[in-house]
DNA sequence: CGGTTTTGACCCGCGC
DNA sequence: GCGCGGGTCAAAACCG
């Protein structure tokens, strides 16, 4: 498609004066509604249907053309004005654009066109439809003049809300630097948290963190993570007793071994080099280790989380009674993601889910949330732990910075193999919901809702529907369920995201978040059939989802081995 | 028949 | 070196 480039609009005359856009123009953004959806060509695409949509409508008899050609310069000015367009004379010329009219035109393109219809027209009648013509006209430009601004005014709200992600990014990124090389004390990060929120930058640097994360960019991750985690050395053979059988079509990833050669203390290990050459970051290899552990109250096996998940294995802890089960994340082949689901030893009507891992494919909207919540947890994790050993080796260095508002929201394990968060929301917190904006609570423009791409502009990533059917569905409601209704559910998961939001670090993380949502919304308008297609049994939606499982488990949840019998 | 779950065995890191 | 514990594998069973 041409988009509005050096095509000239190639007003062409008939013998009549009437004159025509050649419908080579109309493909390249000859329909209205077409401009009006587009994005990045946004103004490209409006300035050259500024002129072939006028042009498009008119077809003016020769005896109105002077008249009509000055008409015409003015609906377009204001046109081009409205919409501000800035033509970058590199790709497009204005005089292209310029509706050409006047006699000269048509003297220049007199007889070189086929007569039309038009020409059987009596300059009277010509005039009369030309006038009822010219109102439609006018009072259609204007109603596309006003859809015009709106359209432009969502594009410059977009615009600002990622300008002002991008900014405050490169100001998180510019701190954390400075922190790694002189780490400030509490109060100064807090301090520089808030001027670098108010920073302005010209800059675009993009953070590799922020690349590194969402959908989008993990996209290639198996290139790169399973180059890690899943190839052993060429010559080394399998040392397990058996040859695979499964998966065959997929390069069955040595979970164990990748698991600990990912070590990030492993000493011997030089950093691996990618097919490219380039050196790959131990960070990837740590952000695959962080966990995210979320405690929930859920009679279910499982909580719902929109993914699909295969059982690999299940264990009896020392700790717990109660075996912990592993799944891995099947919605697409090679996807990394595992989660290990326990009951709490103390409590057995607490599910604790541990994830691990980001997904290298789109998710379903279900899903998003809780993958862009645990990846946006754990990148707030290692983004602390990333700056600064501190981070790491201090529990209290996140918890100090996720656990204003509640000591029993969320809690920093340094004592677990690998760096966890734990989000408690079985404690149902009566304040939650004030504490839902804090004034010093961070809080990123939401591009995708202000581009519209989600209705509602939440700042919690955690939509109470995925903590559970059970939580809809009253009679599978326990008794635990129903001391903690709904509602004070949604406000301790408000709270959790509140605690977590309100970490400046937390600010690449939902980068990542965010676009994973946009990715993967807009990847969900198409992808619904994919997920259905691909997931057969699964997924007509998250119901389906969540009764395939819990048909299953409730079959078997008597000899459920989350449930065992005390 | 294909996908999932079960379950015993194996591997490896770590501590002693 | 050995044992323990966590994590994973994979054949068999199960399920729709």
């Amino acid at each position: 498609m041409d988009k509005g480039g050096t095509t000239g609009v190639g007003l062409t005359l008939n013998t009549s004066g009437s004159f025509f856009v050649p419908s080579t123009l109309d493909h390249g953004g000859g329909g209205l509604g077409r401009h009006r959806s587009m994005g990045s060509d946004f103004n490209h695409l409006c300035s050259s249907s500024g002129g072939s949509e006028f042009t498009d409508m008119t077809r003016v008899g020769v005896s109105e053309m002077d008249f009509f050609s000055e008409e015409r310069k003015k609906a377009v000015s204001k046109v081009e004005h409205d919409l501000d367009l800035k033509l970058p004379s590199s790709c497009v010329k204005k005089e292209d654009l310029t509706i050409h009219t006047g006699l000269n035109l048509l003297t220049a393109n007199a007889g070189k066109d086929e007569p039309t219809v038009d020409n059987k027209l009596s300059p009277t009648k010509d005039h009369k439809e030309s006038k009822t013509e010219l109102a439609a006209m006018e009072s259609e430009l204007a109603s596309v003049k006003e859809e015009n601004q709106k359209l432009q005014e969502m594009v410059e709200q977009a615009t600002t809300n990622y300008n002002a992600l991008q900014k405050h990014l490169v100001a998180l990124m510019q701190q954390q630097q400075q922190s790694n090389r002189h780490p400030p004390r509490d109060h100064e990060v807090a301090d520089e948290n808030v001027k670098a929120t108010n920073l302005e930058h010209g800059g675009v640097l993009v953070p590799r963190q922020f690349l590194d994360l969402g959908p989008a960019a993990e996209a290639d991750e198996p290139s790169h993570s399973s180059t890690a985690s899943q190839g052993r050395p060429p010559g080394s053979t399998d040392h397990r007793r058996h040859g695979s059988s499964n998966n065959k079509e997929i390069a069955p990833p040595d979970y164990g071994s990748s698991c600990r050669e990912e070590k990030p203390d492993h000493p011997n290990k030089a950093p691996k080099l990618t097919p490219s050459g380039v050196t790959e970051q131990p960070q990837e290899a740590i952000m695959r280790k962080a966990r995210v552990s979320v405690r929930a109250r859920s009679e279910e096996p499982m909580i719902t989380d929109g993914c699909q998940w295969r059982k690999y294995g299940q264990k009896i802890a020392k700790a717990n009674p109660c075996p912990r089960a592993y799944y891995r994340c099947t919605m697409a082949s090679g996807c990394p993601v595992r989660k290990q689901v326990q009951r709490c030893a103390d409590d057995r009507s607490i599910l604790i889910t541990t994830y691990e891992g980001t997904h290298n494919h789109p998710l379903p909207p279900a899903a998003m949330a809780m993958a862009s919540t645990t990846s946006a947890a754990a990148s707030m994790l290692l983004s602390g732990s990333m700056s600064s050993p501190e981070g790491l080796m201090n529990p209290n260095f996140l918890a100090r910075t996720m656990l204003p508002y509640s000591s029993s929201m969320a809690t920093i394990s340094a004592s677990a193999p690998f760096p966890t968060v734990t989000l408690d929301l079985t404690t149902h917190t009566p304040n939650a919901a004030q504490l839902q904006r804090p004034p010093t609570q961070f809080q990123v423009p939401f591009p995708g809702a202000a581009a519209g791409f989600l209705a509602p502009p939440q700042p919690a990533c955690l939509p109470p529907q995925i903590f559970g059917q059970a939580l809809y569905d009253p009679s599978k409601f326990s008794s635990h369920q129903s001391a903690l209704p709904p509602s004070s559910l949604t406000d301790t998961v408000s709270a959790a995201t509140a605690a977590i939001t309100a970490d400046p670090n937390f600010t690449a993380a939902l980068a990542a978040a965010i676009s994973s949502i946009i990715g993967g919304n807009h990847q969900a308008a198409s992808h619904n059939d994919g997920t259905k297609s691909s997931a057969n049994k699964t997924t007509s939606d998250d119901n389906d989802d969540d009764k395939t499982y819990n048909s299953k488990d409730d079959a078997s949840n008597s000899a459920s081995p989350n449930f065992p019998a005390a």
